[in-house]
DNA sequence: ACCTGAACACCGTTCAAGT
DNA sequence: ACCTGAACACCGTTCAAGT
């Protein structure tokens, strides 16, 4: 395995690049970063950036990794294990709602090596506690799942919750009436009062809906 | 509240839009649709459409409520509630994953009627069994949230899997080992083996991850 | 080895103009 | 009321050319 002879240089390169993808992600949005935003905020013409990632796809991926790298999620490890979980998915659930223009693209986007970085030290964790590697790593995806699950939810009921006053009045099939109280409200007013519950929704924490219950439920094993 | 007095024209052709939005995404995905694809497959000039939607982000959020009533995932209500509950997340959990080009705006996209409707639904069969209103929402949002987890979850490890054999060898920062068994494999041999796990991870359906904890959890309250 | 500029084939959206 | 065509301000990516 032959060993390029001078990786700093390079690396350093495709780590500005990163920082500056970075930068322009927390300016603009994930969904509006282009390879011409990034490249002129470093001052440089955009094909520069071809030489350091094939397509756009590669170095976002590259930047996501760099996000899950400095989320550094995982808690010193005397805790009691079910408070161990609990932590390492709650920073997780933070770290995703923070930078939470990357929620998107949450399920189609490559992992790096620090997402695999992740996986392993969960996993190491709780096989040193009794678990079995395939109890584990089942856990660690339950854990992953309801994180992902909570993530998204909160970024939609936030999305739901901040649509304009949509001009109503003229209630044809073409107003899409969002997910909101006021939906459940006048659409179904003798059913059961489902709106208190939805507007409550909008304040809780998402991940404690299920994390909760997947401790619970693991710590019978 | 003023009714318009033919709402059947504009309906008609709101409609037409919507599936040959539908088409469209079957063929090239969510990600690649645009508004001059749908308008050209309607023999139509693009412009045409803003009659009919103010912008793509509308024309989306109708396509993804029209997905949302085709999955009708309500089953029989002579079934066990925690039976009616789990083939009601299966329901919703196949339909994603069928139409998995939509998992990467799942956080993002605004919810239309029907998603209300299936909302009004869920809580209306808990509450009949004996839940209060306000857990059966809870226990609503908390089913969405493991499906919405395990659908991407589902999208992303398959993602890892289909992963090019990405001319390993020179292992510099550059290069993104995907999340994989290869990649654990590699990175640390001595370490637990994750491998098996994650390999069989591939094969298993997500959501029975952390689904039946919930229900399970469910049933003790 | 790295960067540039021009160019290609697309986008979403606006606007004036047609019927 | 509905549709069109041209135009604007963007995209990602390719390619030949520069140093």
């Amino acid at each position: 395995m032959p060993k390029p002879a001078h990786p700093p240089r390079t690396s350093l390169n495709r780590q500005a690049f990163i920082d500056a993808a970075l930068q322009v992600i927390r300016e603009v949005g994930v969904e509006k970063l282009s390879m011409r935003k990034v490249a002129s905020s470093l001052g440089v013409s955009a094909m520069a950036m071809y030489k350091h990632f094939p397509n756009k796809e590669e170095l976002l991926a590259a930047t996501l990794d760099a996000v899950i790298a400095k989320a550094d999620v995982f808690p010193p490890t005397d805790l009691p294990w079910q408070d161990w979980v609990e932590r390492v998915a709650r920073g997780m659930y933070n770290a995703l709602c923070a930078e939470s223009s990357w929620v998107p693209l949450l399920g189609s986007m490559r992992l790096g090596p620090q997402a695999a970085r992740a996986t392993e030290a969960f996993v190491e964790r709780l096989s040193a506690e009794g678990f079995s590697t395939e109890q584990a790593g089942r856990a660690y995806f339950a854990v992953i799942q309801v994180v992902i699950g909570g993530v998204c939810l909160h970024a939609s009921i936030t999305k739901q919750l901040q649509v304009p006053s949509t001009t109503e009045g003229t209630a044809t099939d073409s107003k899409l009436t969002p997910l909101t109280l006021r939906h459940l409200k006048e659409g179904n007013p003798e059913g059961p009062n489902i709106s208190p519950t939805l507007e409550t929704m909008g304040q809780v924490d998402q991940l404690t809906l299920g994390l909760p219950m997947i401790i619970e439920s693991l710590a019978l094993q």
